[in-house]
DNA sequence: CTTGAGCCTGTATCAACTACAGACCCTAGA
DNA sequence: TCTAGGGTCTGTAGTTGATACAGGCTCAAG
């Protein structure tokens, strides 16, 4: 048995394992986030499970907001521990700054909406508290 | 006297006026947002209040988080009367779903930044909980 | 008459993908 | 052996919402 390591995957293989879009993974190789794989004779990309775990661990930044920059600086650490705990630290937290900020926005932007939305007759006249909000605000 | 009303704005003074970019009042108009203005003998543009007032409905709306092509359909009521108020109130309320949406995504992404920068160490070991999580999650 | 500010156009750039065209290849089934 | 369908490769264009720049023209104040 291998433990269910595999050696060689398609590209749609590591799509399909990972949940990545095929094309994306083209991409994240063209700006240097995924490495270039190794081809076959034909000139196939062949990847393993170490490609998985890095393209997963790319995902799962990304889904937690980090841009590809600082998708970029958190690889530094798992390419070759290049990194401090401090300094990934200092980007997670300059990130969770950004999202609080994003949060702040967002909740001002709803109050004003579902205020200004409340004040709608919703009738088929052309009077509209939202159009009104957005022209004398 | 004209109770301030002018007549005469180039660009940059549309621009001053609003708080708009420059450049951005071009690229509204090549995309139909703001209508093409008149033009002097020479070419240049020439706008006036109802531009000012526009070009403000268009950047609160944007503030407020619309698309262009909400902003669009809004307009739609602002130029001929065109839509009912029952009409605009589905583009707010469809627009507040996404908001609350985007709201509860980013919530998350902060409980899970949070919690994960709380157990960080902060030293120059290379081990880092950041790290770890984006690995194992 | 010069200087500086503004105007014009078209095009390029950004993030972060996504999609497509056109050509090639590989494998399973009839 | 042939064929169908699914996969691969490359380069390039499109998306949203701007923003920036190059190269040339114009205008008004001093």
């Amino acid at each position: 048995m291998n433990n269910g390591r595999v050696t060689s995957l398609r590209r749609v293989d590591l799509a399909r394992a990972t949940g990545c879009n095929l094309e994306t993974i083209r991409y994240y190789e063209k700006i240097g986030i995924m490495p270039d794989p190794p081809r076959s004779v034909k000139g196939y990309r062949s990847y393993d499970d170490a490609h998985v775990k890095r393209l997963k661990f790319v995902m799962r930044s990304r889904d937690l907001g980090f841009s590809l920059e600082e998708v970029r600086g958190l690889l530094g650490l798992v390419d070759e521990q290049s990194r401090t705990c401090a300094e990934v630290q200092i980007i997670a937290e300059d990130h969770l700054t950004d999202v609080q900020a994003k949060i702040a926005d967002l909740k001002r932007i709803e109050r004003v909406l579902s205020d200004t939305v409340a004040r709608c007759t919703g009738d088929s006249a052309p009077e509209c508290a939202v159009i009104d909000a957005l022209l004398d605000a």
